[in-house]
DNA sequence: ATATTTATATACTAAATGGTATATTTACAT
DNA sequence: ATGTAAATATACCATTTAGTATATAAATAT
């Protein structure tokens, strides 16, 4: 009934906000509970008096750090006029996954948590692959919407271009990740507005 | 001076060859050292005879799921005779990642290590970045030699289109393991054929 | 065959793990 | 201001962790 928050919920939102990096970082495996406690300062019976268990502390820091691209992404699409400007958005938010702004410690969160729950974890692959699906799915409505509207041509194979794209920048956040090399990533999205441009009717 | 191994040269080699799936499934945080020996059968003492850590055992494991894969491709590429052939077999070999065969349990070992180890452990995170560095260099190559001997264009991006080629294959990889569909990955293949039949001269 | 090196097993750390029962403190409605 | 409910802390649990010292067994060179 309130518009503001409990206790509880503030703190369960604070132990979110603070272990959201540290489990894109670290991973679930390698994210203990005296990382959490240690980073938030509170206590396990504090810990475990907002959430179940650790999982369901992953669970809801990958919703966090999801949240934080999906809100950031959908705000630069509404921003750009031309479908293809749109579509370039999710090159441009990935593109700011290296280098000096890092607005996500860790790099994307649903690479990491794909990789690494796919074949361990159902509840935090499952969170992944919703993600996946989601994205792909408004890559192609922007695609049919450029189509319809006669930006685009009316013959794109809508599945396999948006799965590319998300591929292309997926695969090259990895490798600038782990070479440690910025330009890796920039050359694989070079490819992605050659994708995007070749839509155009 | 023996072309036999020795018994421990033997059992360290039972040892990677056991390990090295485990590894690949449940990550290097995931896999302790009682799912190394009840997997192998062996003692602790027998393990740490062997090796000098946990982590000397997961970049050996790691040395021979490459080596699996690298071999595979090498003999593959040498049956071939165009060089479109020769390229494509990349996307071949991962192809056969998923579904009924599944070559290497897990998925592919770069992509695995990449990610788990890019912020957390550096000598891993050196392996899979020195695959990634000889894949990219293998694939610039190849396009090398197939504008030398005029099978394909002169003026081609050869790094942007040999990293963009190794991030489809990877995020494939990726996208169908999470989404556990198969054919996520034969879209994103399909696009690199199409990369990879535009390189012809 | 036996001595000696090499490999493996046993038995053990100390520390860390995820999780819990209960005590204490804090927030908040009355 | 106070009683009560909610939130947090304390102290603990059994188990597992990676790793080790030492004993035993097996392989191998002589």
């Amino acid at each position: 009934m309130d518009k503001k928050l409990s206790k509880a919920q503030r703190t369960r939102q604070f132990i979110i906000e603070t272990t959201a990096p540290i489990f894109n970082v670290k991973g679930y495996e390698g994210t203990s509970m005296s990382d959490i406690t240690e980073a938030t300062g509170l206590t396990k019976g504090s810990i475990y008096g907002n959430f179940e268990n650790k999982e369901e502390v992953a669970l809801a820091a990958f919703d966090h750090n999801y949240g934080i691209i999906k809100k950031a992404i959908t705000e630069e699409i509404a921003r750009c006029r031309s479908y293809q400007e749109k579509l370039m958005v999710y090159a441009n938010v990935y593109h700011s996954f290296n280098g000096h702004s890092e607005f996500i410690k860790g790099g994307c969160p649903i690479l990491n948590t794909a990789v690494e729950a796919d074949d361990t974890n159902p509840p935090l692959r499952g969170k992944a692959a919703s993600a996946i699906q989601s994205w792909r799915n408004a890559i192609m409505n922007l695609i049919k919407a450029g189509a319809a509207s006669g930006e685009f041509k009316s013959d794109i194979d809508l599945e396999r271009t948006a799965l590319s794209v998300i591929a292309l920048i997926e695969g090259g956040v990895m490798l600038s990740k782990v070479t440690h090399n910025h330009a890796n990533l920039d050359q694989v999205l070079k490819t992605v507005a050659i994708i995007i441009n070749e839509l155009k009717a």
